[in-house]
Parts: structure tokens; sequence; C-alpha cells
DNA sequence: GTGCTGGCGAAAAAT
DNA sequence: TCGCCAGCAC
């Protein structure tokens, strides 16, 4: 069929159809915020598919979140059926990465079955060699080290080439841990989140047959979100694309908020040089956001640094002012925010379609202090995550010990967890005895009666950790499901119990986590086809590695009717009818360790124009006169990229012209206070747990606490003074 | 080896 | 403001 003839070309202005219809060689389009790029991605691959005669399978399409991967892939179903839509690759780079590695690592020495360490076991990694080392942790922290390291990953030097540029100190010490850190990695069987893409690099250029297989298996490439690539990704991107060359690129230059790891707008320019043929589209038609919107986000964005190829516009009309709110502290800015979300709601909006944008995931605190005080339900999107929490880690520390027993990093994490009496002086002794022999951290806990400098105590205790890991072995050998082994793993380990003894909300709050870790174990067997054994095992493990904090909102958006609250980087490629940018002071936004460093500051801005850009109706941005920060009251200017966005576009509000949102909080507060007095038997409302009534009341004031049974979600201790909890009849 | 306490230092974004 | 670690008592 004549491309002009297909109707998945129709509603779709020029540029966007010339971005669909180009479907060999080389494509750079340059998508600016809201411009329709999925629209174009999802069109452009059912057309190749329905029109071009391409199999699904051998397409391969990066995204930056797997939930923006899930959304393409249905959307895509949609269009030619899901039959289709299933074969295809829609997915992250790490996750495409794991597939291939799976199939190919071996061929670089790994075993089958390879573990991956996160950004937490790789620092414990690092400063365990650090230490051994001499290296002196207040001169070169872990941290730093590690993120040299990543940062030579993420540009493809290994450590023989780290090496040799190693000018002086800390260079050469990094080298050293470097190299140290490879070896290990290696001996554990495990990568950690830059090996996946550099060793999937290495072996598309090491081996011949593995690069020719999947240069033909995949005859069309996309990525998405091009401007947040790395050097490490462009290479990958160019091997795998390098036999046909039909490879599409999408991105904005001025969306760029990835510098810090790597990401580099050099990929879009190289993808110019590269390919003098490359047919560039630019789409510069907005479709989200009211013009009002775009010029102040172009106001701010024609600041920066980045040379600007288009700029966008729409045809939706003004729509409201750019409100500007000037608060006291960051008390009142929340309180505001609370203020008009009612008041908008009034006004028909849903809480669900508003959102609030911080630059750090601590500012999340004042804002969620104020929302529980004035009863406004709202839900944060990143900060903490499950998978890094404590017990979630401990847990699956266990888990990944039983399908790779070489997991030093692992073993070591849970060798006293709970607690059974293994202290620093008998790892130490178990280390030294695992490098004196060459073996493995868990071999060596095997030979424990061998360990030189062990006490008879230490020599048990070693060898009952060994045996409840065998013991663990042996029931998951059983075909055990993995949800069945996560609670064989909390009783038999007495994890479960320690923490069911402690009583405090935080212990219970643990608990909860636990439990639902196996639920999430029950959803991935169900998804995956229920594999028993080491096989599901294997599955889950995978599934709970690379999640993304915007995976989180798949699960949130079932819970309806909520603010939602998240960092400006989670925010990137979402959209909302308002938006609140809030901390827009110098040293919050743009933060204080980017005001000297003018790349970094241009980064800054570029996040500003993210922010803003996700507005579709109203956008509201707060600073506050003075807010509390590190433990001090600091007083901070407004910040500079309010100076950019044109006067005549806002309407300025605050705390001097309309008197602080925040007195009026706290005096209806203090109403509350006076009239509530809660007894036993008394009907309550949680905005969490629902209905429920109080079983017990302890403690005065401040610390007053209640005992409540709620109705769906069991008997919880509730401090009172911080409770979202009301008196019903 | 464990558990508590006080002092100190750090404090950005994330697959 | 918080989290981590050293130092100390048990």
């Amino acid at each position: 069929m004549p491309d002009h003839d297909s109707p998945l070309l129709e509603g779709l202005n020029p540029a966007q159809r010339d971005a669909v219809s180009t479907v060999d060689g080389p494509v750079l389009v340059v998508a600016g915020a809201g411009s329709g790029k999925t629209r174009v991605l999802t069109h452009r691959t059912a057309h190749l598919i329905r029109d071009h005669g391409v199999s699904p399978f051998e397409i391969l399409a990066i995204t930056f979140t797997n939930k923006s991967a899930g959304e393409m892939a249905q959307r895509v179903s949609g269009l030619v059926g899901s039959a289709m839509g299933d074969r295809m690759w829609v997915t992250t780079f790490h996750k495409a990465c794991v597939r291939i590695l799976r199939r190919e690592l071996t061929r670089l020495g790994y075993r089958s079955g390879f573990t991956i360490y996160d950004a937490q076991d790789s620092n414990r990694l690092i400063a365990q060699l650090a230490k051994q080392l001499g290296v002196d942790d207040k001169r070169l922290a872990p941290r730093a080290i590690q993120s040299a390291i990543s940062n030579a990953k993420d540009e493809l030097i290994d450590f023989e080439t780290y090496k040799q540029r190693a000018g002086g100190w800390p260079e050469i010490q990094i080298a050293e841990v470097y190299e140290a850190y490879q070896d290990r990695l290696f001996k554990a069987n495990a990568l950690d989140f830059d090996d996946l893409i550099v060793k999937t690099v290495e072996l598309l250029q090491l081996f011949d047959p593995v690069l020719e297989h999947y240069q033909r298996r995949f005859s069309h490439l996309m990525v998405d979100e091009y401007q947040d690539t790395n050097r490490a990704q462009y290479h990958l991107v160019d091997l795998l694309s390098g036999g046909h060359g039909n490879l599409m690129v999408v991105g904005d230059p001025q969306q760029g908020i990835y510098g810090f790891r790597g990401a580099t707008i050099k990929n879009i320019v190289d993808f110019e040089t590269d390919h003098p043929d490359a047919e560039v589209i630019v789409l510069d038609r907005n479709y989200r956001s009211t013009q009002t919107i775009l010029d102040a986000a172009n106001g701010v964005i024609a600041r920066g640094a980045v040379k600007r190829r288009a700029e966008l516009w729409t045809d939706r009309g003004q729509g409201a002012a750019v409100v500007r709110y000037h608060a006291d502290d960051e008390h009142d800015e929340a309180a505001f925010i609370a203020e008009e979300a009612e008041k908008l709601r009034s006004d028909g909006v849903d809480f669900d379609d508003i959102a609030i944008f911080y630059r750090t995931n601590a500012q999340s605190r004042v804002l969620e202090d104020v929302f529980i005080r004035v009863g406004l339900p709202y839900r944060v999107i990143g900060g903490v995550r499950f998978y890094e929490r404590k017990e979630i880690k401990d847990v699956l520390a266990y888990a990944r010990v039983l399908a790779n027993p070489d997991d030093d990093v692992s073993v070591r994490r849970i060798i006293n967890m709970p607690r059974r009496g293994i202290g620093d002086r008998t790892i130490e002794a178990l280390d030294w005895h695992a490098r004196r022999e060459g073996v493995t951290f868990l071999a060596a806990c095997r030979d424990a009666e061998h360990v030189q400098g062990l006490a008879a105590r230490a020599v048990s205790a070693v060898t009952s950790f060994v045996d409840l890991l065998d013991l663990l072995r042996t029931e998951l050998q059983q075909e055990l499901s993995t949800p069945d082994l996560i609670e064989r793993i909390w009783d038999h380990t007495g994890y479960m119990q320690e923490l069911h003894a402690d009583r405090t909300i935080e212990a219970l709050g643990r608990e909860e986590n636990l439990r639902e870790l196996k639920s999430v174990a029950q959803e991935v067997q169900e998804r995956t086809g229920g594999g028993l054994g080491e096989a599901g095992l294997g599955a889950f493990l995978e599934s709970v590695t690379l999640v993304s904090d915007q995976d989180q909102l798949e699960d949130a958006e079932a819970e309806e009717g909520r603010v939602t609250m998240m960092t400006l980087h989670t925010a990137k490629g979402l959209e909302y009818p308002v938006v609140f940018l809030v901390g827009l002071e110098d040293g919050v936004f743009p933060h204080v360790r980017s005001l000297s460093e003018p790349l970094q500051l241009d980064e800054e801005r570029r996040l500003a124009y993210v922010g803003m850009t996700r507005a579709q109706d109203r956008l509201y941005l707060t600073h506050a006169d003075h807010r509390t920060l590190w433990g001090g009251t600091s007083f901070n200017p407004p910040s500079r990229f309010l100076e950019d966005v044109p006067e005549e576009l806002v309407d300025l509000r605050g705390a001097s012209r309309g008197g602080s949102a925040a007195k009026r909080v706290r005096d209806i507060e203090m109403l509350e206070m006076g009239g509530t007095e809660f007894h036993v038997g008394d009907g309550v409302m949680h905005t969490k747990f629902g209905e429920g009534r109080i079983a017990a009341l302890s403690g005065e004031g401040e610390k007053a606490e209640a005992t409540v049974d709620f109705l769906d979600h069991g008997r919880k201790h509730l401090m009172l003074a911080y409770a979202p909890l009301v008196k019903v009849d």
C-alpha cells in the first residue's frame, strides 16, 4: 500500500507523517515536549508491520522506563492486534541487554544465571575492596570511587585503559579498586547496572556471529529519549544498527537532564555527522499545554546554552496565567498548594489531575506533613524505593544466594542477619581464608572448622548458617514456588518472628513490606506462567531488579483521587493538567551544588523546562522566603529561572498579598484539635486504612496513641498527632 | 559480640 | 535534621 493511503497516517500533522513514513535509513526526530512523539513511535511501528511487511519480531524499540515500554506495546497492539504487538521487543536498554546477556554472556567466561548488583550492592563491594587496598575513606570516599568507576563505564573505559590514563592521586587508587572490583564481580558471577550495557557492547565487538545474529534479528531500531543516552548506549545502538542502518532516534536536546550519569547530547550531534544522509524531522507543534505555559517555558529555556532547533507552539489558546506564589516558608508553600488544590477541586479538577514536582526527594516531607494534617489525599512516587528497603533487601539476599551461591555481597549481607553471633572478626577471618584459598566467601563458610582464628562458638554459628542455606536449598529443589520460598526464608531465619516481637510501628511496617514482597512474587508467578523451583526464582529476581520509579505509577493509578508528588527527574515524560513546581529558590532549584558549575547549572535550567512543560492547563511556580535546610534556616533568593518567565504571563500572589496560607491552616487545625476527642469505641475514618473502631487509647498530648481495629486492614497503632484520622458515627 | 549513646558530618537527580 | 560510627558497658 502506498504510504499516503495508509490509515495509520491519518490525523497526523505533516512532520509527524514524515516521521512515520520514513521507514528506512537513519532518522533523527527532534521531538519537543508534548509534540506527540509517542504517537509517532506507535504509528510508525504499526506502519512498519502493516504496510511494509516488517515482522514484529524484527523490531527493537528502546524506551526509558518499563512503564513507557508497556504503554507503547499496548498502543501498537491496539493498532495491529496483540498477536503482533506481543512479539516485538519494546523495552529499556537495561532489560534488552539482560535478554541478550542471558543467552550470550557465557562467551565471556561467566557462568549461566548471573546476578545483577544494584547501586547499593556495588557500593558495599567497593567499600570493602577499598578498605582492603588501604584506601583512606576520609580522603577518598567509597561513593566517590563508585561514581568514578560508573562514569568510566558509561564511556566504555575499562580498568586497563583507566589505569593507563591515571595521572596521579586519586586516579591511581581508583584504578586499583576498579580492577579489584571487576575481578570480584566476575568471581561472584555478577554484573552491575553499567556492566549490563558494557558487557553487551563487549560481546557484540568480540564475537562477529553474535553481532551478525542481532543485526539480522533486528531490522528496525527505534530509540526514545535519545538525549539521555550515554556513550556506552550510543555504541550499543551503533553496533546493533550497523548492518542495515534502519535506525530512528527520538529526542530533544533541551530536555537532557541526565548528564550526571553520563548522558550527553554529543550522541545527537554525532548522529548527524555519522549519518550525513540522515533525515532530520522537527516536531515543534505542541498538543499538551496552553500558549501561556509554553511561552513561560520557552522564556526559561531561551537563556540556556543548548541551541534551539524550534520553538514550541500550540493552537490551544492562551489559557490561565502562570501563578507565582511567594510563600513565607516551606509550610506556607505546602499550605498554599493544599488550599489551591481544594479550590481547584471545587471547580471540577480531580486530585488525580494535580502533580507537585520538587528538586529533591527530601522536599516531599513537609508537603506530606501538611497534607496529612489537612486531610488531603496524596501519593509520593519514588523516594526510598521498595526494593531498597532493608528488610526487602535482606530477604532478597537470601533468595539471591540460593540462586547464585557465589554472590559474596549477598552472603556477607545475611551471614549475621538476623543476628546469630557472627561479628566483624569472624567475617574478617572467613574473608582472609577465602582470599588465601582462592574460593568464594560461602565456600570459606563451609570450611569454617579449618579457618584460622575462629573460636569454637564462631565455627558453630557459621556452620548453622550454612546448614540453614542448605535446608532452604533442598526445599527449593523440591519445586517450591517463589512465594512459598519467601515465606520459608522468613520462617527458617526467624526474621519475621523477630520483627513481630518488636511491636513498634516501624517493625509493623516492615512486616507489611515483607508480605507485600510475597504478593509481588505471586504476581510475577502468575504473569510469567508459574515456574517453580529455581526457574521461578530466576524469573522473580530478574523482575525485581530493574524497576524504575515511574513504574510505581502503574500500581498507583488504581488508587484514584490523590495528588501526585515526585521529583522533577521522575516527572520526565509525564503530563498533568495542573502542575505545581515548588522550591524555586537559588540553592534549592537550581541546586546549590550546581551554582558554580555552568554545565550543571544549564542542566538545572533544562530540568526546569522539563518540569514546566509537563503542565497542560495550569502551572504554579512557588518559592519561599526562608526555609529550614540542613538543620538551620536559610534565606534563599527567588530562583533565577523565575526571572526568565515573561512578567506579563504571571499572576503574582504571596503571603504578603493575601495573608499566609500556613496561618489559615494552623487556625483550622487548632479548631479541629480542640474539637476532636477520641474515646474507646468511637468509629473513625483514616485516609489510607478506611473505616475502623478505636480499641484502646494511651499516652497524652503529642504522644497520644490510639489502637484502631480497621475493617479492611486489621489492628494498627497510630499517633494521634500525625495520623489522618477523623471521627465518624 | 551486642546494644546503646553522643558526637559529628553531610545533605542531588536514578537505571 | 538525620544517619552513621566510634566508643563504651554489659
